[in-house]
DNA sequence: CTGGATACTGAACAGATGAACAGTATGCTC
DNA sequence: GAGCATACTGTTCATCTGTTCAGTATCCAG
């Protein structure tokens, strides 16, 4: 569909775009030896005409990634170091940190509600989930045999939850915890999306 | 350390970063209703000077936000389908899809080669990684009781990693498979740092 | 009440920028 | 080889843009 004078300008907006903002006519022009703006501005028209990219007239710098290239819209999803018992989240949100991902990347619909937590102790690790990892969960129903955060107790603990005969447990991934937490009074405050494991020393 | 003004500008530039691109000079003073854009270049100044922002004289639109405010700079992440036997990774990834995510959040170093795989099979599930879960690797050294993506006999497959007495082997994490995989010619293709779990049925 | 930081107005300028018009060259298809 | 899409050069124009200089107003701290 494209050709390759087109797809090497598309790749130099889209390296633009991701490291900030996109190049202007001239710049383009610069990095292609284009004598004359007006060789970007014909590609530019038939990349529009194409559909990979949009564009509004006048403003500088303005061309956007459409379709399947689009540069993805940012979450900025609240990195809850523990969920206190309130689970209020949304006071929360504007207190700390913020990871910045790709809702589409992690299944979300874009009106998913999302938080990320710092896991905590070792009752994961059998789920691949370490001391000092990053969950992404999602606010929604959980089923049998998600991972889950959960409150008992007023703290928060991130569990697997087993479904049996209508009751729910929660079950650690350790050999060295009980297998399955009665859970009177359980409140599941997310379901598992996603772990962030950084490259750090484990034992 | 801001003020109520320079806070509600710098949120305003962040949203415009956010959705592509840096507002102009004058596009802030219109938005705040300054008649001069002098108002937004001393603020800027301002912003500047307290290290929340970086700019480069004379470029259009060239705001970034520093520090702990910045919008994170995006790694375009190839994602195979599933590694062939070569491995010159960077031939493929040409191809592929793109995962686009912020490397800093998943501990990975700006630096550090990476790629994503579409997981497949039932292997591993007891490591939390199910049929068609998104897994993010590095390509480095892994150590014992990594989840790695391996080739074996031309085909990459996603075990767990178990040193014992200087000899490696795979293990699933499944009841249903062998425990062992006696890993001779073993290639560790990466090593898991991430996991993109979303929201379909599970059995 | 004085000084300094903040928060502006107003005017002006050089260079950047998107866009248009006119024209050339090449390769491909029918 | 006629027609057409692609891929440019070269020039000009109005507007946008970052920046500077000069000046005003407000507020808070010493």
């Amino acid at each position: 569909m494209l050709t390759a004078k087109q797809q090497k300008i598309l790749d130099f907006i889209r390296e633009g775009l991701v490291r900030g903002s996109a190049p202007s006519v001239r710049e383009i022009a610069r990095h292609f030896r284009f004598a004359s703006p007006n060789a970007v501005i014909s590609h530019l028209r038939l990349l529009e005409q194409k559909g990979v990219i949009r564009r509004q007239a006048g403003r500088s710098r303005n061309i956007q990634l459409a379709g399947g290239n689009a540069v993805p819209s940012l979450r900025a999803i609240p990195l809850l170091g523990a969920i206190p018992a309130g689970l209020p989240v949304e006071e929360q949100e504007r207190a700390g940190e913020f990871l910045h991902l790709d809702p589409a990347a992690f299944g979300l619909s874009a009106t998913a509600r999302t938080f990320a937590l710092k896991a905590r102790g070792d009752s994961m690790t059998g789920a691949g989930i370490y001391d000092g990892d990053t969950v992404i969960l999602e606010v929604t129903e959980a089923r049998h045999r998600d991972i889950v955060a959960a409150l008992i107790d007023g703290a928060s603990t991130l569990k697997r939850l087993i479904i049996q005969n209508g009751e729910s447990f929660l079950k650690a991934e350790n050999p060295k915890y009980e297998d399955l937490l009665p859970a009177r009074e359980l409140l599941i405050q997310g379901v598992f999306r996603g772990l962030l494991s950084p490259n750090r020393q484990r034992l």
